[in-house]
DNA sequence: ATGAAAGCGCTAACAA
DNA sequence: TTGTTAGCGCTTTCAT
């Protein structure tokens, strides 16, 4: 079933190379023109990706592995990403390896099996196995959202640790002392980065925040909600909490809910990411949000960009080529902040 | 770049056959298997899955179009499915079409030409033309969510129309009366169900709603805000409001919100789906959940039960062989529940 | 158990 | 401009 270019050629008397040609746009006589419309439209052709994709060794697909698909912040990145990349001809490959290391490494291998042109990832673990396999084959990868120290790759950051401080300040700025933090996993960089930022605003005041202010969450919504039961449980006299990132910002509201905590009378709150949460919360809740479009757009742009450079290069030669263009390079973009009413004026 | 199995052939002293024997499971004598995983090793070849579909004019991959990828509902059920597809060796090519009718169709032709082997959509439009050429290259399809009329494809729903019906009578059993609802547009099939759930509640208590009590959204957060907005304009004696899709219960929250409305003193309400954002809330929301990761797991065993059946049928012959296993299926799964506090017994 | 050879549907020289 | 031909890397008869 499915007509392949042969029938087209014989159907019209042509030549492949003709069809081939007319396929990829070449210069092709008006009326075989025709004919070969027509046979196309009779036979029902359609073109084999596959097929073109074993020949020209380009599968004109993009791997996208990231932690949770089911994450607001990574959804808008990939619902962009992939737009821009199918408006060039480009499909994407979406693998969720669940926060999972080990999985994020099956998913790369997965990916590099069917021979994607190159990789979106949003790192999980620090693994660089996969990535070096994407490398070596000439095809590039472009990491988001965290940085892999030793990983000669393009980059697209936010300014996690300025955006914390700033986060900070503002409590600082409304009167604020006693502030704590729910952090995240000391193992995941965004995390660090966060923590640092509100560590220099401490210092910024001359100041060093006490252990107690800082709580671990993991990242997710329950983490979130028992950091926050015990934060409140250890400082009594805490004033304020910035939570940094989404889903511990929902759980921590949650759990604000429970103890029946009053926002801003009794406790002021700087959360992260996601407006149309922080709208719907009442009182509205300030926080940090991060460039989701931006993101995706400029991951997007690296990739395409070294996708159309460097034309598949078939040997690995050590040698680079266009020196300044082939170096990799960290695009840090800046977060932004929609001030609610979460927070109290002392 | 990339050893092929030639190489490995060539390495190994070995023919083509044997090595593919080995790659795919078959038997091969000790001697030459460690041969040839040594070889494997040292070459680091990987298996080509693109040229291996060519071959076996199977790909292994599941084409998923979807309205909104940045819409938690639906995130979920495709974090899901992509899971148990990829255990089953299946990648997916997502493609997000935004809602719209024309990019829908688009993303059919576009999975169609890379030769997916199956197709899982969440429609937008009523186009069945991006569907049938699945159909006819006997490619198995599940539609999720929204049924279509005329296509003889598998489909996993969920009871709207009960799940509204359910919702309204909680209302009515809390003593309210004047009941509003946020509808979704009224070409969108979840919407006409879950809309004719919320009549036929009143039907069941002998009554008929009032035109005035239906607010029609377009199933987005600014829709929703701006139907609850009209609700409360239009009806002051209004006493509880069921809104019909997630987007909308976020919209409308905000609006009640700016309006300083509270609830559920002034006004009760249940809302739709998304625990999480509903526990959040203070008070919780009562909602209407939907089982995404149950629909996931029907869609996915349809689909992969199907493409173990009908082994890749090249000819378009109209009989069917199996007559009873080939019928499609329509599964229809049961809505939840969660109550909060945001109903107020009168 | 293994090898030789044909071919999946396409592209890309090279000729004509 | 068009036709011929040789693969891309794999699977799959059919022999051996």
């Amino acid at each position: 079933m499915g007509a392949t270019m042969k029938d087209i050629a014989k159907r019209t008397g042509l030549g492949l190379a003709t069809i081939s040609s007319y396929l990829n746009g070449g210069n092709v006589r008006e009326k075989n023109r025709i004919k070969i419309e027509e046979a196309i439209e009779e036979l029902h052709f359609e073109v084999n990706e596959v097929a073109r994709g074993l020949k020209t060794n380009r599968t004109k697909t993009i791997g996208i592995v990231i932690p949770e698909l089911n994450n607001i912040f990574f959804a808008e990145i990939i619902t962009e990403t992939e737009d821009i990349l199918r408006n060039h001809g480009y499909a994407t490959m979406i693998c969720d390896c669940r926060s999972d290391e080990k999985r994020e490494e099956e998913a790369e291998e997965f990916l590099f099996h069917r021979r994607v042109d190159g990789l979106i990832l949003m790192p999980t673990g620090n693994g660089e196995k996969g990535i070096q396999r994407f490398l070596r084959a000439g095809k590039p990868v472009v990491l988001i959202d965290r940085k892999m120290e030793r990983t000669d790759c393009d980059c697209v950051l936010v300014d996690n640790e300025g955006a914390a401080e700033e986060a900070v300040e503002r409590l600082f700025a409304a009167g604020h002392r006693k502030i704590g933090i729910i952090a995240g996993p000391d193992n995941i960089y965004t995390a660090k980065e966060r923590l640092s930022g509100y560590r220099k605003a401490f210092r910024g005041k001359g100041l060093t925040p006490e252990e107690e202010l800082i709580a671990r969450g993991d990242y997710t919504i329950a983490g979130g909600a028992r950091a926050m039961r015990e934060l409140m449980e250890k400082n009594k006299e805490m004033t304020a909490v910035f939570i940094s990132n989404y889903e511990m910002t929902v759980g921590a509201m949650m759990e604000l809910n429970d103890l029946g905590v009053s926002v801003p009378e009794e406790l002021s709150v700087i959360g992260f990411d996601n407006e149309d949460f922080a709208k719907a919360l009442r009182p509205r809740l300030s926080i940090v949000t991060q460039p989701s479009g931006e993101i995706a757009r400029c991951a997007a742009e690296l990739l395409l960009g070294r996708l159309e450079r460097e034309p598949a290069r078939e040997t690995g030669t050590a040698e680079s080529g266009n020196s300044e263009e082939e170096r990799p390079e960290t695009v840090i973009l800046k977060t932004g902040f929609v001030e609610g009413r979460s927070v109290k004026y002392l």
